[in-house]
DNA sequence: ACATGAAAATGATCAGATCACTTGGTCATT
DNA sequence: AATGACCAAGTGATCTGATCATTTTCATGT
């Protein structure tokens, strides 16, 4: 049933999509490079500019384009990523929420142990600003930056465990609940405290205890998602 | 330096995506579901059709919808999921590879225990499904087919664990090395170890044995990384 | 019943035009 | 010399309207 199965007779359009990523590639453009003008792509392959415009929205769609009103096309982020949240995903509902937190709760603990082991210097740095980051946060009361960093947090730490495809899930998943995320620092109230959980969990990942980053991390999302839960049955 | 900060200036074609994914939210329309003519969307949205068309390839890019050449707008099998892979991705580097198998290796066997403490029923049925197929395609020699629902079996097993996120999570970094596990399947050799690697997890779920399933899960996919980093080695 | 083929519905692509935003430079003011 | 207002070119955003290609439907004839 989940044969892709026979022929895949590519149109136009598939055509152009890859063929402009070709376009990328053979550049060697970073994200962030400028690209090239609708109508220049347009000229160039040879097709008319509604149809480049749909073949560069299904590219944007997954981050591997950016197009910027009045300025060009530029090359996305996402290029060359495995796994990604979708974009266009609504707010999750309660129960898609918890899942997410319990996903994560699953998740994350095994690549803070293997952060420990690999400490990517890069990534442990970052995790030592946003936690600085985030004390500044606290003190100045800026709650929906402060979820941001929060969220960068764990995204630092998963990057230090030097596998791109784990921080591309963790990164995916967190990046889901962001805005929930907020509601979720409300309830919980004790922002300082899950800094001071952060704070522990880094300090475990640098002097390289694996065991330990792996405990307070589980520790501190199932903290959350007690809370969570706790709050979705009074509300 | 990820703060989306401040103002969010909704496009026109930001507003007609999520408009549309409303509506099929609204009609309650199910994959597969026909949705609306490209024409009346523009007239309903009082925008013009390669506008439509746009937000439409937009949708279609993550599978939210499908665009059938003279039939229809069609909701796709991705609406409402979180987390998917990239479909513009390339062949994985041998080094993403091997990354991607350690993250399979870090992420799948907890969902296996997962799954033998929720041994959602209808996944269950599915793994037991996927055991009889791979059982035919060894003997038939279809080993294209054969990777195929080897794959299938890490997707379900996924499923049984009751966590639709941990699911596609699972779902998207297996999806990734589809192709490349053909070959890993070609190196490995002994497919009908293979196959009873995965009736020893299935069984170890069914039973409800949790540390059991987790167990097997890991040495199952530390054995195929072991595999291809030495074959890395001695190409 | 069944097969055939015309007609309708629908997506795919094109062409050209106009509006809106960004950017870089000019030039007057300070 | 530094600053700020303004203008013009480049570029994306959207529109209008038409034509082609594919699928689906259904009346028709055997």
């Amino acid at each position: 049933m989940s044969a892709t199965g026979g022929v895949v007779r590519r149109s136009l359009l598939d055509d152009l999509a890859t063929s402009m990523l070709a376009l990328i590639a053979e550049r060697k453009l970073a994200p962030g490079d400028q690209f090239e003008a609708v109508r220049s792509l347009a000229e160039r392959f040879k097709v008319a500019v509604p149809t480049v415009r749909e073949a560069l929205r299904r590219l944007e769609a997954t981050g591997a384009v950016e197009l910027r009103h009045g300025s060009g096309v530029y090359v996305g982020p996402n290029v060359g990523r495995l796994v990604l949240a979708n974009p266009l995903a609504l707010a999750p509902s309660p129960d898609r929420l918890v899942e997410l937190l319990q996903a994560r709760a699953l998740i994350e603990p095994p690549v803070a142990a293997l952060a420990a082991q690999t400490r990517a210097e890069v990534a442990l740095e970052q995790m030592a600003k946003d936690l600085d980051t985030a004390a500044e946060l606290i003190a100045s009361g800026d709650h929906a930056q402060l979820a941001e960093v929060n969220m960068d947090f764990h995204r630092s730490l998963a990057q230090a465990s030097g596998n791109a495809t784990l921080a591309e899930v963790v990164e995916s998943v967190t990046v889901v609940n962001a805005r929930e995320q907020l509601e979720i620092l409300h309830i919980h109230g004790d922002r300082q405290a899950d800094l001071d959980e952060h704070r522990a969990i880094y300090d475990a990942v640098r002097s390289g205890d694996a065991d330990l980053a792996e405990l307070l991390t589980r520790e501190h999302l199932d903290g959350v998602l007690a809370v969570i839960n706790e709050r979705l049955q009074h509300p």
